[in-house]
DNA sequence: GAGTGGTCTAGACCACGCG
DNA sequence: GCGTGGTCTAGACCACTCA
């Protein structure tokens, strides 16, 4: 590993040469391997000093650039442990990306949600579907309809796609039979991590279907929920459409 | 200051002793000077090197403390310059907390938006007013009420309701004279910085008044966002409910 | 007690912005 | 050329976890 600083790849048409830092690098390194598989989710990485001698660098540079992927939650720290490779599949992170709190509460409150699967079928990508998963339209892909149920009011219904190739397999059954988040059995039986999403919200009113599946009355408002999740390298691996009853829960957000 | 860590105030009945480290100290004193106003939205705070002298720690260990208040964005860092407290009256931080973008584009590609004060009164808060801003029910608040037109069409209509006392003075006509971000006039005029914030998300139908402000129908669905903004130290300094039209724009949230 | 992450230091050098 | 923040190192010690 170089000493210092070296110029990113110089290719296209670089303008600055665009120095990039030693830690950035071993970041990159880090995040290769997590890419790779070489540590499963839930896992231990190797220890900063370890990886300190493995890249040859001081353990002060390790330890910088696993604070960033730390801070991108995609690996977590635990003091007199060890760093862990970030899992969907942990109580405390079960809902990583779900924003709907009830009204007084939390979710962890509510106790486990209920989870119907509506259907499941293959199908080519439309012409917005495909654009989202950086699909060409036609390209086969998965639509998973499902509704959950918090405290047996139904509350949110969404329709999902998934790229039909890295989750050949996939059936309505093994859904139901999975128990857990939806992003745990993506990790555990495809190796589909997700790491980050994009959410674009809405208001919008209910239609006579998704009325009835909701238990409101056609014409009601509900929010629209469109996000785009992705694995390492922004790669965009699911898009999902959730609409979701706002008059029990809410969506929060953190602002600063 | 202390060389290593302390225990914290054994105030009440600390179970366990809760070391914190120096350089949260530091960071707690860097924050004190910042909430007493010994620097200026916009101006920069001493150097490191300086700072480290101040309070006799190391240059690192007052990296780390500065790091910590520039992750929360109270501070920014400029490579060469220095480290300036954060302010609402930049270009690029315009719109801190508004998180409605255009369907295509960006908000800055659409220009200033037109700002309308509808009313500006006095008057005594009610129960969920005075809940939020954490005052008793009865107290003198601020209720404001405005729109925000971008390209023509009126697309945010929101209340807001300000504690009376820090914003003693505030009138219709000043809102309206002051060009720029409400919260750069409220950091410039009355010294009250918003550092942080907290929404809650729900889809609504419009009302009649709302929808003719709106130039929407009565009955449209409408994204109501509740916004408690928050001072150093948490204290809450505004509440305030807007109501998004979400048919040309719509609310982006990023998940990690 | 061994091993891990967390803190703190001191010093060298680099990249950047500005006069 | 100077001062600023940014990187990198080496080493000491602390706090936590677990066998």
């Amino acid at each position: 590993m170089a000493k210092t600083a070296i110029p990113d790849a110089p290719e296209g048409k670089a303008q600055t040469p665009a120095f990039s830092p030693l830690y950035q690098q071993i970041k990159q390194l880090i995040l290769g391997s997590l890419q790779q598989g070489e540590w499963q989710p839930g896992e231990a990485i190797p220890s900063e000093l370890e990886l300190a001698a493995r890249f040859k660098v001081s353990q002060g540079t390790v330890r910088k650039a696993i604070d960033e992927l730390a801070a991108e939650n995609l690996v977590v720290r635990r003091q007199g442990r060890g760093t862990f490779v970030a899992t969907h599949a942990e109580q405390h992170t079960q809902y990583r990306f779900l924003r709907l709190v009830p009204d007084s509460g939390s979710l962890d409150s509510e106790g486990p949600a209920q989870r119907d699967i509506v259907a499941c079928k293959r199908m080519r990508a439309a012409g917005d579907v495909a654009q989202a998963l950086a699909l060409r339209a036609g390209e086969p892909v998965l639509q998973i309809t499902r509704l959950l149920t918090f405290q047996g009011v139904p509350t949110i219904l969404e329709d999902l796609w998934l790229p039909a190739t890295p989750f050949k397999g996939l059936t309505a059954e093994r859904l139901a039979d999975y128990h857990g988040p939806m992003y745990a059995m993506f990790e555990a039986e495809f190796g589909v991590r997700m790491v980050r999403a994009s959410e674009q919200i809405r208001a919008v009113v209910a239609h006579d279907e998704q009325a009835q599946l909701l238990a409101v009355s056609t014409g009601s408002p509900l929010l629209s929920v469109e996000r785009t999740a992705y694995t390492y390298n922004d790669i965009p691996m699911e898009w999902r459409r959730g609409l979701y009853r706002t008059d029990t829960h809410h969506y929060h957000n953190e602002l600063s």
